[in-house]
DNA sequence: CGGTGCTAGTAAATCGCTTTACTGATGGGC
DNA sequence: GCCCATCAGTAAAGCGATTTACTAGCACCG
């Protein structure tokens, strides 16, 4: 494997030439620019990356620590981010706790174990007490789609309150007026924001007299079929449900097909995510969609431009817009809700 | 922060004392050890991995190439190795190409570039004319789920024939007689022997007389529920539909709701890969499941022990078994086929 | 003719660790 | 008392870049 000074050797000039003129801090006249081309042709010289790191102190790699991979929303993401990441001349190193005890806070310490220019840290968990002080210790580190409380870092998320917000706005205009919500609780920053924004849009309709029962738990779909099965046994008068993730879409759309319940015709259903093509299903799901793509954009970006000595930087929190994307899976129910939905009793 | 030197000084010893001891190369009496133990704590001192990287000449860093990581397939093969690669302490870098023109030979020259251990390589079409060279000249690759014919490499698939023909063989005993088979054509190593493998299973059932109708694209959705529109327009004769991978499975089954189609009852449906929990849909899907978690294990234990030297070592080609998953997604038929059925065509 | 400014480079220190080949001291065996 | 092991460690040469601070040579200007 060749290296800059058989380069430089075989080109007749010095290491530091080479080097220079590699690195673009050097114009040379032609006929020893070509030369240097030459030999590293014939060489087949690759730098090598190490020395490279070593010498420069700077890694031109990113970590990003995700939870899980195989969920479409994860694996979206890590796509956008690692495209984004290309895109700027980084490689990105991928890791997957998998919720694992210990593995996150061992990504963490990466950062200055593998003295890696970055990290961008997704979490799906609401126990995160040993992560903060880690976080704030690696500096360089973005929170992407999650919030870890406390922690000093650029916070990168959706619109998640406003992603609520058209949810519940979509669902009142088409009359419903019984609504179940499934998502996570309020342990987890996105499920408390997605509600909140939800139940502000149907404060916000003209006509109170909303019923809104709400089940929490995590983003599977096992968990989506539980809480849709809790829901409808519990309250059977509502007439939508709002899933706060493509699993629980998944998850609850199975529970309505073992109940025979066909959507939207006896039950509306909006989603939150739109990561999975939703497009395709027996019904297109309508729901709130993801900017995936800026979301990892947008987070490289932060990465690679924040000024880490200055602490406003380094609390900034940015959010991104969601759209609500219009499908065929909310129906429009009478203005003048039933009487079996009406002495249904309120949570 | 801290280095080796820094922590040798305050230890009270030399640093190649410390980098010995870290290493294992050197036992030390209990003072020493608990000195050097100290400052190493003191300082939180974490050695640098580029300088350990340059001086030993060898990364712990295996790379992984895919084309795509939303799919659930890779997605999981991914996460499958980055598991394996962590159980022996190597870290994953994940690259992913998009099927972008020259994505995979830049990823296969920076084996070669970053000087990385090895290179864990999965595609996913077929035009792979350039690739053959480079993976040649990138030596310590290994080919994983498809194949590049005629690169020098040792190769990792799951056993495609078997999983063919186990589905052939169930939906045969099923009494299943005109079968419509959706997967990639021969040009793709898997959908040829997925589609060989059914086929002889159709030729060793005792009572022949059976009609394969095979449309052939990619791995898909789109592509499913395309391919299955074709399927049942030119052959509405067909009993059960054979689709080759789960995304084709998903766009089967769209493609059939929309056309009032129930599963099993008015036509089956075995699916492969088997990475979505299709237990949870509205019909349980019966599919040959792929052996993920043992094919990213696999892979990395055969970048790690193979001896690159060795021409037969890296042409060595590795098959891991499938199996079939029953679920409830096929009907058994009249033995003596319809005459609806009879008076089809063969293609 | 001296000074200034280019051009076209170079020498050498440095990054942080690994590793080979040593050394000095101590203790045991005969 | 001498020799040989063993123990406990060290000096120094890499690994392959980058980068700072220089210099030699030349042209041009006034």
């Amino acid at each position: 494997m060749a290296n800059l000074k058989q380069v430089a050797e075989r080109a007749g000039v010095s290491p530091a030439t080479v080097s220079r003129y590699l690195n673009g801090s050097l114009s040379l006249p032609e006929p020893t620019r070509e030369a240097i081309e030459n030999a590293i042709r014939a060489l087949n010289y690759h730098p090598n990356p190490f020395a490279r790191s070593l010498s420069r102190g700077r890694t031109d790699q990113i970590q990003m620590v995700v939870p899980e991979i195989k969920a479409p929303f994860f694996a979206a993401l890590v796509a956008a981010v690692e495209n984004a990441a290309f895109e700027r001349g980084q490689e990105l190193a991928i890791s997957v706790t998998l919720n694992r005890p210990g593995r996150e806070q061992r990504y963490l310490d990466s950062v200055s174990d593998r003295h890696v220019d970055g990290l961008i840290f997704v979490t799906n968990h609401p126990e995160v007490a040993p992560l903060k002080s880690r976080i704030d210790a690696a500096r360089r580190v973005v929170l992407l789609d999650e919030d870890v409380p406390g922690a000093t870092a650029p916070r990168l998320f959706c619109d998640n309150d406003s992603g609520g917000y058209l949810a519940g706005q979509y669902l009142a205009r088409h009359g419903h007026r019984a609504i179940g919500v499934i998502g996570t609780g309020d342990e987890m920053h996105s499920g408390a924001a997605r509600f909140q924004g939800f139940s502000r849009a149907l404060d916000d309709s003209a006509d109170g007299g909303y019923r809104v029962h709400r089940k929490t738990g995590s983003y599977t779909i096992e968990d989506g079929s539980r809480l849709c099965a809790e829901l409808l046994d519990e309250h059977p008068g509502i007439t939508a449900i709002f899933a706060m993730s493509d699993e629980l879409v998944i998850g609850t759309l199975d529970e309505l097909a073992r109940r025979d319940l066909r959507v939207p015709d006896d039950i509306s259903i909006i989603g939150f995510d739109d990561i999975l093509p939703l497009d395709y299903f027996a019904t297109p799901i309508t729901a709130i969609r993801q900017p995936v793509e800026a979301l990892g954009a947008k987070a490289v970006e932060i990465l690679l431009n924040t000024d880490w000595e200055d602490p406003a930087a380094c609390s900034r929190v940015e959010i991104l817009p969601v759209t609500l994307v219009e499908r065929s899976s909310v129906a429009s129910v009478p203005p003048a809700p039933q009487a079996t939905v009406q002495h249904e009793s309120n949570r």
